[in-house]
DNA sequence: TCAAAAGTGTTTTAACTACACCCATGG
DNA sequence: CCATGGGTGTAGTTAAAACACTTTTGA
């Protein structure tokens, strides 16, 4: 129980922004602090790392834990080391942001994530830390990433429309885009394809349905082809 | 001398990678380790992050101590937590990478940095720990990031010509450019100043000198001018 | 006067933008 | 039958690619 070091050590912690997309807009993961300091604050979802995992490994563990949140795309984001940014002591954390499709993780009152909640981005309460700060780091990525890179697939089902995927790009990019230039663009990249099945619940003419090709999109990228929006 | 925490802490270091180039190609700046582990073994230059300073802080100070060189271009690259990277303990190390004018940075042989040396970036030793793949990640970063942001000046003097900036692209980017088309294309972003000067010591027609516009460039980036080559 | 690199325009081709109507479906 | 969003094509514009010769300078 007692660890004796040459020197003082830095405490590491892992943070993780979630992403989640819905109708109306994007939003982000906040939990509810039941520990001090910051007690009762809202504050990104994260813990200290532990000797025998991995920087990406605590990221999952600590998503798991406090949000019930599994299996979903999370890529590290930077790393903040600011002397003064945690009131106890020197904490370094590793910050990671997560893309879940909000459709399967509305709410978990069932796990231990009871003081868990989705916030539009432009609606985030005041937050631990620096927590704002992470917090805009992790969407000016996005925002960037999501031009170049087909992450945005991870925020929807399995399944999703043409329409969708606009949406998505719009709420992201935060811009109109024309929708028959969009269509095009994205169909003829090669990257979808198109099933067999419509939306359903819907109160006018069904949209067709579409999924990510994980396949053919590596295989293009080798052949040199450069997804961009 | 003794600290006592209530878990085990990891040990967290910085580590650089140091782009430069010449004539001919990429190089990268090793130094050779006169310490255990891997003693005599080329490695990146690096070190223990202290508590009273932040991590970029440390990754200078590190880089000023072992190679002599300041002030230069620095990013956090990527930071990586494997379980055994050190075989001594857990380290965690944060990652950052410099670009420098390597004219300017030739060889330090009076700072204590004497056992640092250039080598073309595919002519690397084998280096210590993990860092071969921490070098390939520094230059795969590079190799996008040089191509949508204005950072391939770092690597050249102040006063550079069109030529040198070409050539600069050429081997980061790995092809041929056109001149022509390449020549047109930097110089209608509007972000060099034409020199009322030349290049000097050549045994054929001088080149004018040209310098990049830092000022001009954040400019018209605020008016949604996006730098790409 | 030769070698070596600097400097310069035009045409072709591909990609992007702007734009408006008919269609299918459920209520 | 109406309201709602789904689905489609073309013309105009702009940016990228391909391409070869003349000029300047020092050795």
């Amino acid at each position: 129980m007692n660890y004796h070091y040459e020197y003082p050590r830095a405490a590491l912690t892992v943070d993780c922004v979630v992403f989640g997309l819905d109708e109306e807009d994007l939003k982000v993961l906040l939990i509810q602090r039941d520990l001090e300091p910051f007690e009762g604050c809202w504050a990104l979802p994260g813990g200290f790392v532990r000797l025998e995992e991995t920087l990406e490994e605590a990221a999952r563990r600590e998503l798991s834990e406090e949000t019930g949140i599994e299996n979903v795309y999370l890529e590290q984001l930077y790393t903040i080391g600011e002397v003064d940014r945690d009131p106890r002591e020197r904490v370094v954390t590793v910050a990671y942001y997560a893309l879940v499709n909000l459709a399967d993780h509305r709410v978990h009152a069932a796990t231990d994530a009871r003081n868990a909640a989705w916030f539009a981005i432009e609606d985030v309460p005041s937050l631990a830390f620096d927590h704002p700060k992470i917090l805009k780091m992790a969407h000016e990525r996005l925002r960037g990433k999501v031009r170049y890179q087909p992450i945005g697939f991870e925020l929807l089902p399995a399944k999703f429309t043409l329409r969708q995927i606009q949406h998505l790009y719009e709420v992201i990019l935060d811009r109109q885009l024309d929708k028959r230039n969009f269509r095009k663009k994205i169909l003829n990249m090669g990257i979808l394809v198109e099933l067999d099945e419509v939306e359903t619940d819907v109160a006018h003419r069904a949209a067709r349905l579409y999924k990510f090709d994980r396949r053919k999109y590596r295989r293009l990228t080798k052949q040199g082809f450069h997804f961009e929006i």
